[in-house]
DNA sequence: CGGCTTCTTGAAAAGTATCAAATATAGTGG
DNA sequence: CCACTATATTTGATACTTTTCAAGAAGCCG
């Protein structure tokens, strides 16, 4: 299931791909894609070893770096199911506005994802889970429902083993911040998301 | 001696930052660096505490969010003596295409950065090392003099306590892969830098 | 030549990864 | 629509690793 091509027949416009399905290799050319919708992983090919590099969430640009070179640098699988498009680049003088856009989203998604590796396992989850809802469009919102990844896509992301995340996630349960609704749905509450009192350790003088 | 302010006066073009020193802080404004030598960390100030968000090394440009909004977002520290200059926004012609390529840099910089929380201590101190040395210019050089960052900043990195990259960077010394010049360089060489056969554990299906 | 910072090393404690088995969920074909 | 099968998650027990704490050594700076 985890690997399905996208089919690239049909309507050029607006395309639907299901969970686990690829949208596009290292070394492939293609199209700049907008995620419309779900989340995509985006990973490094070491060889046999695929590593986690980073996370695409709704509104963001797959794959600019063909603007560049017209070949991919990671690959693309869907975490969720997902709704993408291609981008149209904007005409020239609008052009370096919008890139110098992308280049901030970049640096804090960047700042956000090396965060879901540091600290204890609760609370990387915990940030986890906050971006996902983030991502989803939901701000301020109190409680929102979100589509989550596998278990062990979320230990990717995090660099913990995936039992440690199904315990951290019941933790969560318990405490009220969190709660499944069937296997690859939850509703979070931001709210309750926030870490407790830190009492220690910044992490730098 | 960490926390020094960077000198803005003097001649406007080529500054020497000694190591420690902040070159900006999220919400300042000015303008985008480029660094001729030397690593800068870069942290997203959360309340109190700093998170490394990410590392910039010799040829990088620091601080292009300011291309889109007049405010740095992470602090710049830097973690040996550095070299930098203000950075000149190319033509109109060329600025896309330059654009693209910082898109795809920061990309492959943001991969790289995750691969330094990915695995045991001893890899990450390894993969931490020879992009130290990839950074400093020597690419498929057999041995390579680099400045080393303080343990505490590497541990910052990789997500480590400061005393297991020191015991990590004593057992790659014992192997041959590294040699300290005093406390702040070492001799490196990347060819034996890399990972004993794996033996287990793709990261993904 | 001090004084201070940073690094190194050891021993103990805490925590997560691993392994294994049971359970729940989703997917499939009749 | 249901039963069945494959996949994914949960939970428990244990082994291993890293963090933590502490003390001493080394290096850097003025």
């Amino acid at each position: 299931m985890h690997g399905e091509e996208l089919d690239t027949a049909g309507p050029p416009r607006l395309h639907t791909v299901p969970r686990g399905a690829v949208i596009y290799r290292p070394g492939e050319a293609g199209v700049t894609w907008r995620l419309l919708s779900g989340q995509v992983r985006l990973d490094r090919e070491d060889g046999e070893t695929l590593q986690f590099a980073s996370l695409a969430l709704p509104g963001d640009l797959l794959g600019s770096e063909v603007l560049l070179h017209p070949h991919y640098l990671f690959r693309a699988t869907t975490l969720t199911p997902c709704r993408i498009e291609p981008w149209l680049q904007p005409a020239g003088e609008a052009l370096p506005q919008v890139l110098a856009g992308m280049l901030s989203s970049l640096q804090r998604r960047a700042a956000d994802l090396m965060a879901l590796r540091t600290g204890e396992p609760l609370e990387r989850v915990r940030r986890l889970l906050r971006l996902l809802a983030e991502g989803d469009g939901n701000d301020g919102v109190e409680s929102a429902r979100i589509a989550l990844p596998r278990l062990s896509d979320m230990a990717d992301m995090t660099d913990l083993a995936a039992e440690t995340v199904s315990r951290a996630i019941s933790r969560l349960g318990r405490a009220g911040a969190v709660s499944r609704e069937g296997q690859r749905r939850a509703r979070v509450q931001p709210g309750r998301l926030v870490a407790a009192p830190p009492a220690h350790s910044p992490e730098h003088a």
